[in-house]
DNA sequence: CTTGACGTAGAACGTCTGTTCAGCTATCAT
DNA sequence: ATGATAGCTGAACAGACGTTCTACGTCAAG
């Protein structure tokens, strides 16, 4: 038999919590102490009042007091984290890399819906799909999502940050990964296939930090 | 003055409906009858119920009847359309993809929180990391996560689905989009730039359909 | 052994809550 | 005018609900 400490949680109390979130998945409700007692065989109210208590001292519930069905979980992680990120635009080679003003992302007409936790903070973020297979040294190809971050200062892309860079004497768009070599920019492709390559840093410009792709199929 | 028409809402009901959801944002709880009451100053209780019952009719919310705060709002788009998707293993060339048991699924240490619109109904949804370059043809690199749904029956992958195959005569597993031509499968590469090649299809072993790729960065 | 902490059982209480009903007013087509 | 429909009021009821209290049992530390 396990010893129950004070900081685990006992049986009983563990299957409480648990009812409580798969009453409220089911329901979008969350239960009352009568169907938390029936729906665990447990003999009486009280108990269940009782635990709930221990499990409100554990920061593990909150409890709207005197109010029915008043139990609200500490968020479990999932909860709320969506971030919506447009999508302004498409990523062309032979063009700049669009980087939205205010007026683009409120007009953007397709929104992305992603889990906050594949991007961060989540600020200034925008999407573009990749048009065609010009960026397929960074393993990317036609149709594939691009989410970026704007970048505002240029030391914000750390060495080997994939970003998407503006080859101005080329008249060319990228993604690569970036690393500084003095005035030098030393440009990775993605694929390990590849060889890295050289440009001058005044002639290249960031644009954008890739922060996630993403493919749907 | 705008004439309330059958099929359109009355103002107070258009107020209650967003009592409701700002209340359920606000306590992650749905109002009881008399908290709308008094949060709209309504003047009887049986007013609120009356328009409830039209509210209901209207197919706005759903109701569980008799019971405390049984309101539960028809989903507005982007809500709980997240998804969790285990993370159950790792995917090489030279083993099969694994597919996971419900032991597995339920051990898994590791969850991806995708949102619902990247991957449709999201049944037997589970993830894989990717090792090493050896999925490269298929532009998935090392540490890129790849979604998959498992296959139960050969019939849901169509044509020109992407899918993870493992080929019994190489001992190998791939990412390829299949293609059936009789008693070949046509396995092609994501990658435009490298060439489909053909195996028998007894040889070949379709293990999961991928939903969406993701790297991040 | 005593004590105290913990878990349990059962019941009671007062309030909260959804529902219902009888009756009121206003509008509008018949 | 008549009747129908919609909106509204106020009250009441029965059951649901959160809370609290007494009493009991167990177990380990002092």
């Amino acid at each position: 038999m396990s010893e129950p400490r004070a900081s685990a949680l006992s049986e009983i109390r563990q299957r409480m919590l648990d009812f409580i979130v798969r009453y409220k998945e089911e329901h979008d409700l969350p239960p009352t102490i009568r169907e938390i007692q029936r729906g665990l065989g447990i003999s009486s109210t009280s108990m269940v009042s009782y635990h709930l208590k221990a499990l409100e001292r554990a920061q593990l519930v909150n409890r709207y007091h005197r109010r029915s069905r008043g139990l609200v979980l500490q968020q479990p992680a999932h909860a709320r984290d969506m971030v919506s990120v447009p999508i302004v635009g498409q990523i062309v080679a032979s063009e700049p890399v669009p980087t939205p003003d205010a007026d683009a992302l409120a007009s953007a007409d397709n929104v992305l819906h992603i889990a906050r936790s594949l991007v961060g903070n989540g600020r200034n973020l925008y999407a573009l799909e990749v048009r065609g297979d010009s960026m397929i040294d960074a393993l990317i190809n036609d149709g594939d999502i691009v989410v970026l971050q704007r970048v505002e200062n240029p030391a914000e892309v750390k060495n080997g940050d994939l970003a998407a860079v503006f080859l101005l004497d080329r008249n060319e768009s990228t993604l690569k990964r970036v690393y500084r070599e003095g005035q030098r920019l030393k440009l990775k492709p993605e694929n390990p296939r590849m060889r890295p390559f050289y440009v001058d840093a005044a002639q290249a410009s960031i644009q954008g930090k890739v922060m996630c792709v993403i493919r749907r199929t």
